[in-house]
DNA sequence: TATATTTGCAACCAATTAGTTTCATTAATT
DNA sequence: AATTAATGAAACTAATTGGTTGCAAATATA
């Protein structure tokens, strides 16, 4: 069972749940109605998401309501971070050789 | 053949690959001896990153050098846009209550 | 109280995945 | 020319995954 937040976000209708819940609460019933799938098979997404913190949920009597953990999408983010810092690297690299260029033009 | 960047980056071992490769080119084998798993296994994940495009291969002689396409990283950060800024959005409520309180203190 | 609704969970199935073993190709070395 | 090294690709296997069907529990409604 490998339950992390990168293999959560692989499977694109949870990418697609994720976004449909990002700005207000949902009842799996709610969100299956989104798709072309059945109430379970949206039932076990979230509990992989719940399993991986990126959702929570609320009991409203016998509704659960399932919102974004968006806290846990920092990690991804935090991951990412190495990788901006590359990229940005190369682009003030980039930066450098333009201004070189201007000014042997100049 | 679900290949796209999310699933590429779903699996740790590919992750550790990227890490990796994103300062220097390198070779099959090299990867291959920073893991416990056979170079075969590694070429099969550097095939995945090369077929979605986060990874290009360059040849010299009978060595190939893997090197990661940073420009491609960008697509998982312009994803994360959106959840950024919900959060970012949450961050300055917090803060303008902050400031509201500290207002009515006073 | 009987019935309907909302949900989670377990059992099962087909497809996919990560990995291994084996083999073919190409380039370097002897 | 023969051998060694580096690599990709195909065939196979075990584990995992996403999905379905069916059922049980809990809450609301008649």
């Amino acid at each position: 069972m490998r339950r992390d937040i990168f293999q959560a976000i692989a499977d694109p209708t949870r990418r697609a749940i994720i976004a449909l819940i990002a700005l207000q609460a949902m009842t799996p019933n709610a969100i299956a109605d989104n798709f072309n799938t059945t109430r379970q098979a949206v039932s076990k997404h979230l509990r992989i998401l719940t399993e991986c913190e990126l959702v929570k949920q609320e009991q409203q009597g016998r509704e659960i309501y399932y919102s974004l953990e968006i806290n846990k999408m920092k990690e991804i983010d935090k991951w990412l971070e190495q990788y901006r810092k590359i990229w940005e690297n190369r682009f003030n690299q980039l930066d450098d050789l333009l201004s070189t260029i201007k000014k042997t033009k100049r």
